[in-house]
DNA sequence: AGAAGATAGTCAGTGCACTGAGTATTTTGG
DNA sequence: CCAAAATACTCAGTGCACTGACTATCTTCT
């Protein structure tokens, strides 16, 4: 098995012309390390939670299951999707037969989004192994870490929420 | 200008049968806020630091300018990109004329990567942008938070990293 | 040397995420 | 009332990210 631990005996080498601007320490860059953040998230997601239904289409059915009969762009607004992606991840749980969409009958731009008996049972099995996820997600932290983590992420996601 | 606050002239119906499974509040889910942190940085990218080269190129631009001369899979490890996406990101690099790709001699299973001087010229350019955007994307924070956000950040993401 | 295994990369398929353009419908203002 | 603006959605295009199957090459072990 090798090790990985390049990083620090990095040659200070000048390969060919002298390295003028040296490289980054993406380690401590915040955009990196959320993106491998959640590339981390969607490992555990299918190992944990589930390999058919994905995080984002959770979000949605949770959304639903909290209220009813939303229509998808207020849907899409509520878990952080644009227009065009929430229109992706409910044709996939149509067709998966967990939510059913309709054109509202007042106003006929919108599509009315319901969760099926399935998608009911389904919500709720994975609402039970997302627990099991979240701790396993932040077992590194002890708990008063967890809270911080918890605190500061959404800080900052809220922040930038705003800029939009 | 329309204000965007309709979801609350909303029929708080039950649909039918009683919600006897209660919806989660996500934005206590790390996962969650995961994901949004991840398009949050997304969107300061495009907009601070670059339209044309994305985060994960710049990452693998930083990767060989710190050593040229990497094989592709080697690059993919460091930046966190399994060997499917690592040949896209490195295909677009090539395309756009900032990283030269050509076969080992010593051994033709491996593509070796260079960053061209237009690479180089890129890479400078936008590691002085990354700065800003780090400053704006941690601004909510104050600056004791922001490392021990940092800190948090990585420990969970190394963990995980673990798993793969 | 030659078979078995490991390694690097490609390719097809699935899915999230965004932009910009376009359609249909509703609302609004003169 | 009716043209203009706003709204909800669709569609095409780009790009990241992963899996599983496949090819080519190199290494190892007998």
């Amino acid at each position: 098995m090798m090790r990985e631990e390049g990083q620090d005996r990095q040659h200070k080498d000048r390969s060919g012309k002298g390295q003028a601007v040296p490289a980054l320490d993406l380690g401590t860059h915040p955009g990196h390390l959320a993106r491998r953040l959640q590339q981390a998230h969607t490992l555990l997601w299918t190992t944990i939670v589930s390999e058919e239904v994905t995080s984002p289409q959770f979000a949605v059915l949770n959304a639903l299951t909290g209220e009813d009969g939303l229509d998808q762009r207020t849907v899409g607004e509520r878990v952080g999707l644009d227009r065009s992606t929430i229109a992706e991840v409910v044709r996939r749980l149509v067709a998966r037969g967990l939510v059913d969409k309709e054109r509202d009958t007042k106003d006929s731009r919108r599509s009315v989004l319901r969760v099926t008996e399935e998608g009911a049972r389904v919500h709720h099995k994975l609402s039970l192994r997302t627990t099991r996820m979240n701790q396993v997600f932040l077992a590194p932290l002890d708990p008063q870490e967890r809270s911080v983590f918890l605190e500061l992420l959404k800080r900052v996601s809220d922040a930038a929420e705003g800029l939009r």
